[in-house]
RNA sequence: GGGCGUUUAGCUCAGUUGGUUAGAGCGCGUGCCUCACAUGCACGAGGUCACUGGUUCGAGUCCAGUAACGCCCA
């Protein structure tokens, strides 16, 4: 094996492998219990960022899992093909000839569109290649294709049949630079810092109202102003009217609920195409609307002489003909939310136009009861509120949009007995008048109206098929909390709508990748790190297993470049062990380490010693620990467990405890040891690979635990052993103790040692007072590891507080005895004193609190007898210490 | 305005049903290139668990309130 672990080659080399030999692949006729995840899909605009890193990491993890489970499991791949985002980009495209999408038409535009999606659609794909996602690539979807597209008319057809999909003018959130509606979800709310402008409304017959606004430029279009019922102060002015300034129109002075008493002047101007409270205080008054902007946020010719103005500009010279005139009574700052395009963030206009909806009331009432009755569980569970709180309050779904690329709404509407209709195929004729002239809706659907389908959708829907049968409901779902609204909701009603089930089981909702000031990752920050630097700093398995470490369940993760070290260094500890391992199994013939990594270990009861129980017991401790993990989304603790077992169990403890067979004369012990590490280290690096796919790949090949052919993808998940096994390796918590407790006085023993500033290249001599007979034998029985550990040319084990050496030495006290260091003439009588003072002084303070416990009539009383139990044994356990302490301590009053 | 989250070691965070004197990684200090690994080994220092009050025999953990920071919705 090499010195150095490579992963660029080796990354590449076994992606490849798999993807090649249908590793990635399954299919109903495999039968088996299934697994299905579909990939939330990324826009085919989009660029592999350190979100979608987390979010792929975290179902690649869940995916091999369930995969070496034994699961007949699909992860779903895809892209998205977002409708503005992907027009934005080749309008951009185009901008840079000069031309605009209108100079070459809608049929040559989408041309265009399709011709860049060949070329750098693949580009996010790719990426997730290189992350090791695990995805059925045979299986790739994309929102666009023609499949999908028949999903999506089919939706689209039945829910327009079923009055469901209806068309109205409304106040939409439009974007003026994307030239289109948006939904409410795709208009977000920024805190800005604006201006609250009191302008002065002169009343019809004299006097005048001071009403508020954040937006002055819509006066122009102001059919009223309106003033609470119940406000005292503006009772008389009901029913009269004001003239609006600059445009000398009069307009009627109103009574609506809707006005809030409390907010500025309560008087407010009422523009029904401009603002939605507005619009629906104009519905309920009967008032005109009055469109004053084209939809380039541009003034027409109802601005008057405003015309042709951009909004803000028209903003500005309001406000300056307004002081001029003498109508602004005062300008204050004012901080207030104001919607922003969540594709270009332009400021976003509500404005009145005629556009699609769906009715989401009836949809969203099975799909909350679905949530409610726990068929889809949300982990962490808090983010149901979320979810209801948006269900119970839904408003309908503004599915239109004014852009050319995306699903075009198949209705049609007949020139000659305007007959509307809709149809999943281009129709021949009109179905009232047989008629052929006809014309289909010119806009498109928004792009989640494809992608709430996307857990059947892609399975063939609406065909009926095996994968569909098989693989739906799907299982888990890894997406972000701010993708709720958009997509999770949606397609949780569609699923209940259009396969009268749920589309999938659990909702993982992680957290969001910030930078380590804690600042969301943006391009405009450039606070961005890329994954890609990091795969090629330091491997994809290491951004995988990093990312995971770092990230608790549903909590944001802060990063930086020098967090991704730590998989980086535990891929080269694996690495290095199992280099260790390698180098040792070579000297041995014979041996078929495939079966030993694949079987039950083939181990000679009778040479197992306590410390080889006690890994074979963590080991099977880490199985049960990482699997329970798995189950609850816990990742992190799953890779601490792993990470923890590895490092310290198998790399500090064991492997040097090895190595006094391993580089012993004795074959058998040799390759009982390389016999029972192998089976351990077969089964770490399974319970790895979700997690480190690439290094678990090729240690299994390069330990020759798996054939040419063979792949650690599909081997079996390690099971926990049964009680059976258990009892034939001699596992018990008793032996496990027994080597903890060993371990905490080589520790001890160590510590004494760098006290007294002992070289480490230095043999020394140690002294062990046992507690009892027991230990000192079961401790002579472990002598030649106790040297090892301690490197220690001789120990003297004794029982009792006898010490055979009369001489003051240093020593700590451990659960199987006083571990001590004679050393002759050199001790420090005055600082031992001192160190075993501290240590008795905490001992007795301890024994206190447990005293003052036991001593509490409520406690003794109330607490459970195991808890009372558990404080009693350590009372006795205390004293004894105390007591041992005490004579220690009298040897060095006495020295 | 409504809702949610966070506050634990210098930093980033674990701590699942309340029960030993609270853990990890990084960083820091000391000593080591000891025959897998210096991307390493050994040892160590470091915390009145944001604050106030309550429930309880017992609170980092449960309840109420306060403060700071963050997110979502209106």
């Amino acid at each position: 094996m090499d010195k150095h672990y490579d992963p660029q080659t080796i990354e590449n080399k076994w992606y490849q492998w798999w993807e090649q030999n249908g590793h990635f692949h399954d299919e109903p006729a495999n039968g088996g219990e299934p697994y299905s995840v579909v990939i939330p899909p990324p826009n085919v605009t989009g660029i592999l960022h350190m979100g979608h890193a987390l979010n792929n990491t975290i179902q690649d993890v869940l995916v091999r899992w369930r995969r070496m489970q034994g699961r007949n499991t699909v992860w779903m791949p895809g892209t998205d093909h977002a409708g503005i985002a992907t027009q934005n980009v080749v309008e951009k495209a185009l901008r840079k000839e000069g031309m605009h999408r209108r100079d070459i038409g809608r049929e040559k535009f989408l041309e265009r569109v399709w011709e860049w999606r060949k070329e750098y659609g693949g580009t996010i794909v790719r990426q997730l290649r290189k992350l090791g996602a695990s995805c059925d690539w045979s299986r790739e979807r994309f929102t666009m294709d023609e499949g999908l597209s028949e999903s999506v008319s089919e939706v689209f057809c039945r829910l327009y049949d079923e009055g469901l999909i209806y068309r109205g003018n409304y106040i939409v959130n439009w974007c003026p630079r994307c030239h289109t509606a948006l939904s409410d979800e795709e208009s977000e709310h920024q805190e800005t810092a604006g201006h609250l402008w009191h302008i002065r409304y002169p009343v019809t017959g004299g006097g005048e109202l001071v009403l508020a606004t954040t937006r002055p430029e819509t006066m122009l279009g102001d059919t009223a102003v309106a003033v609470n019922p119940a406000d005292e102060r503006y009772q008389s002015l009901i029913g009269k009217t004001v003239m609006l300034p600059l445009m000398n129109r009069d307009i009627p002075v109103v009574a609506d609920d809707y006005v809030d008493r409390e907010f500025g002047t309560g008087v407010v101007k009422i523009t029904p195409a401009h603002d939605p409270n507005d619009f629906w205080v104009g519905q309920r008054h009967n008032l005109p609307v009055m469109d004053v902007m084209n939809g380039d946020g541009t003034m027409n010719e109802l601005a008057g002489k405003y015309v042709g103005l951009d909004r803000f500009e028209c903003r500005k010279q309001v406000v300056e003909d307004l002081v001029s005139a003498g109508f602004m009574v005062k300008i204050e700052p004012h901080q207030h939310a104001v919607g922003h395009c969540y594709r270009c963030d332009t400021v976003v206009e509500p404005r009145l136009s005629k556009q699609w909806f769906v009715r989401m009331k009836p949809l969203a009432a099975p799909a909350i009861e679905a949530v409610r009755s726990g068929k889809v569980c949300f982990t962490p569970q808090r983010w149901e509120k979320t979810y209801f709180e948006w269900m119970e309050n839904i408003r309908d779904w503004c599915i239109s949009r004014q852009i050319w690329w995306g699903h075009r709404i198949p209705v049609y509407t007949c020139n000659a007995c305007a007959r509307e209709w809709a149809a999943k195929t281009n129709p021949e004729k009109c179905p009232s008048c047989g008629k052929t002239d006809f014309v289909q809706d010119e806009d498109v659907l928004d792009t989640w109206f494809s992608s709430w389908l996307w857990p059947f959708s892609t399975f063939g829907w609406p065909k009926e098929n095996p994968d569909l049968r098989f693989y739906y409901p799907t299982h888990d779902l890894a997406t972000a909390p701010e993708i709720i609204f958009f997509w999770v909701a949606r397609m949780i009603m569609a699923g209940c709508k259009f396969m009268d089930d749920v589309p999938f089981r659990n909702v993982y909702i992680h957290g969001t990748v910030r930078d380590d000031k804690g600042r969301k990752m943006s391009k405009s920050l450039g606070n961005s790190i890329d994954p890609l630097d990091i795969i090629a700093k330091y491997s994809a398995d290491s951004l995988r297993f990093s990312l995971m470490l770092i990230t608790s369940t549903g909590m944001d993760v802060y990063v930086n470049m020098e967090k991704f070290e730590i998989g980086r260094n535990f891929a080269t500890k694996v690495w290095n062990a199992a280099r260790f391992m390698k180098m040792h199994m070579e000297k041995l013939e014979g041996v078929d380490w495939h079966a030993l990594a694949n079987d039950t270990p083939e181990l000679d009861a009778a040479l197992l010693r306590d410390d080889d129980r006690h890994l074979l017991a963590r080991c099977d401790a880490v199985i049960k620990t990482v699997t329970e993990h798995l189950e609850k989304f816990r990742l992190q603790d799953g890779a601490l467990a792993i990470y923890d077992f590895i490092w310290t169990d198998f790399c500090d403890w064991h492997l040097e405890y090895a190595k006094q067979d391993l580089y012993g004369t004795d074959e058998a012990r040799r390759r009982q040891m390389l016999a029972l590490m192998t089976g351990v280290f077969a089964k770490a690096l399974k319970l790895l690979h979700p997690y480190m796919p690439f290094l678990t790949e090729e240690l299994w090949h390069q330990m020759g635990y798996g054939t040419s052919d063979e792949t650690i993808m599909r081997v079996l998940w390690p099971q926990p052993f049964s009680t059976t096994e258990a009892a034939t390796w001699g596992l018990s918590p008793e032996v496990t103790a027994y080597v903890d407790a060993k371990r905490e006085l080589v520790t001890a023993g160590r510590a004494l040692r760098s006290d007294y500033n002992i070289a480490p290249s230095l043999f020394v001599k140690y002294v062990i007072q046992s507690v009892d007979v027991a230990a000192a034998e079961r401790l002579q029985a472990d002598l030649e590891t106790l040297k090892q550990q301690l490197r220690s040319e001789e120990i003297v084990i004794v029982t009792g507080t006898n010490c055979s050496d009369k001489q003051a030495m240093p020593g700590t006290l451990c659960k199987l005895g006083t571990v001590c260091l004679p050393l002759e003439g050199l001790v420090d009588v005055k600082t031992e004193a001192a160190r075993v003072k501290a240590e008795l002084d905490k001992t007795i303070g301890f024994l206190k609190s447990v005293e003052a416990k036991l001593s509490n009539a409520g406690f003794v009383d109330k607490a459970p007898a195991a808890v009372v139990a558990q404080q009693r044994e350590k009372q006795q356990e205390l004293t004894a210490t105390i007591e041992r302490l005490q004579t220690l301590y009298s040897t060095f009053r006495a020295g």
